[in-house]
DNA sequence: TGGTCATACTAAAACGATTTAGAAACATTT
DNA sequence: AAATGTTTCTAAATCGTTTTAGTATGACCA
């Protein structure tokens, strides 16, 4: 059905080394013969056969997307969905497909196959890894095989990473908030997830630095991006004998069980409770109460790390693993009180 | 690196022909054979290279999928992205992994493809259409074009499709407003998007049935999924001598934009005016008020589409094309008031 | 004993590209 | 005139599979 190089060759007379390469840019082949062979293409229609191509230099111009499986959420993730959908555009735009990587993924009949495994099978140039389970032993496998990888969020020794500026967002949403007279302010966190406790850490710190002090029982462990957790956290919160004026949460998306709580509280936010998250997912910028929280750049973060990886598959040698940090954006919502009197 | 046949062949002392056989279930090889065969792949780690099996046999356990490219929201889209979710995790169970079809890749310096050079140049067994821009006219060259297709939504003579009970579920809304009151019923529809026209015709209908007259100006053209342009609709309609009480809205995402407006306006829903969306989208309904909609069941969606492609690309000979049919769900939510007296 | 038939394997071509090595044609140098 | 170099092409191998056709071996039958 489709026309191949043969075909090509067939019609203008020539060899199919010679047709790969005037279409490849070989010095070896004329002016004229390539400018026939580029015109015969067009004619034709000819497209290469991403596999055939693929299966003899080993690259594919694929790359693989490690994507949060656990999470429940899939494609529509507040955050990761964003992010996902920026590095898709930024690798389209130079050429590359994407192809998730999945740890059940199972070719005739076989045994599941592995993170790894799975990117063998596909013969993908490159992965990027963008979930928040990175403790999975299948994880560590692949970051380690050798194949070009880009991390989100969590930086691995000597491997490219993109992340947000955490400790800067964190320290600007804490300061608002101490700036608006919060003084009785807690931390819920979400685990298992490596970026929720840098944020827990710098949330002490910045505490600390100000000179305010921790009640016991404000810093709860929950889950990340889980609404149902964080609003029983919430609860535990509020059944405090000294109940905090403000709460911290693991993230906006997971400000829905706090929310839903609050009212069946029959409180007002943020009359009665404050609270923050962090994200800065789009649609709840669009409701009231705005949610007061930290704007991360999905769209960059995004890009820069389809760039980081491409440029790492396509000039391996003098590519240099590094960790970029990107800006985030303290959007002061309406959740937060004032405090001051 | 990875593992090949041949190594498998040279292991084993065998041809790399007997090697495939014994894996892919040929009867001439005998059953000892077979087993040291398989043992020997688990041991050294044999996988299949994808792309070599998809330059000999033609399939490649690949399906397109061709999204929504322009809704500016992709896979964050409110309708779509959990459709998709469905369906991938559907075509994994089934061996299957899935590439984005867009149509502005380039490879190696060519000009941007079409949808159906992307599938031809990626080798896909098969296509399944998630968006709304049917009438673009890659995309009747792509459903025309052999390749095993399934659309969401859309049905096309003599192609598998997937799509909720719309008007069933339109129907059933429309019911529950008049049930709870309301005459003065408007109906904003999105465009382009074929659905919503169906949409709007199936109000138009179960009104005349229910004797309820329309009003001039009641029916409002604006656009799918789109809060900016639903909230100017929604201002037209406030701005008649004789509003209505309630408003239908193509979506509920799309919603964000009446409650916008309707908040500056200092009215209150569903006590002053009275709004349904469709979708059920689910972060909507974890919110107050919880809008009133027509839940789309898209984990089926998606699954079936995921099915109905499969069975299609796998025993196309015996698959006869239909447009499987999902069920749809009122929920009743707090945004249609009581208007009985 | 020679012919037929299963059985269980191997050889080789093929898929559609790329790439290495080599060759033909012609020009240039010594 | 022979050697050398340039330019521009072709031949053939190769990537990792699958698949068709063919072959060796032994069994069975007449």
């Amino acid at each position: 059905m489709a026309v191949t190089i043969k075909d090509l060759s067939a019609y203008l007379g020539l060899s199919p080394s010679a047709v790969s390469k005037a279409l490849n840019g070989y010095t070896d082949i004329s002016q004229e013969t390539r400018n026939r062979v580029f015109a015969a293409a067009v004619k034709l229609g000819y497209r290469p056969s991403a596999i055939a191509r693929g299966l003899k230099t080993g690259r594919t111009f694929n790359i693989g997307i490690v994507y949060s499986e656990n999470s429940g959420s899939g494609f529509t993730h507040s955050y990761f969905s964003p992010v996902l959908e920026s590095l898709k555009a930024e690798a389209e735009i130079q050429g590359y497909d994407i192809t998730f990587i999945s740890s059940s993924m199972r070719a005739s009949g076989q045994k599941a196959m592995t993170y790894l495994q799975h990117s063998q099978y596909r013969n993908v140039d490159g992965v990027c890894i963008v979930c928040c389970e990175f403790n999975d032993p299948q994880i560590i496998e692949l970051v380690n095989s050798g194949i070009p990888v880009v991390t989100i969020d969590r930086p691995f020794e000597g491997k490219a990473c993109v992340a947000s500026e955490n400790v800067q967002g964190m320290k600007a949403l804490v300061n608002y908030i101490i700036s608006m007279g919060h003084k009785k302010i807690a931390m819920i966190y979400g685990s298992p997830s490596n970026i929720t406790t840098i944020r827990l850490n710098c949330f002490i710190e910045t505490m600390k630095e100000n000179g305010i002090p921790l009640l016991e029982g404000y810093l709860v462990e929950s889950l990340y991006h889980n609404p149902g957790a964080v609003k029983e956290a919430v609860a535990k919160l509020l059944s405090l004998p000294y109940p905090p004026s403000c709460i911290v949460l693991p993230d906006d998306f997971a400000s829905l069980g706090a929310i839903e709580l609050i009212e069946e509280r029959k409180l007002k936010i943020p009359e009665d409770i404050s609270i923050a998250g962090f994200d800065g997912v789009p649609i709840l910028q669009m409701l009231h109460p705005r949610i007061t929280t930290v704007l991360q750049d999905t769209f960059t973060i995004g890009r820069e790390a389809a760039k980081l990886l491409i440029n790492q598959i396509e000039d391996s040698e003098n590519f240099i693993p590094r960790t970029v940090e990107v800006a985030t954006k303290l959007i002061k919502g309406e959740t937060v009180a004032n405090n001051r009197r």
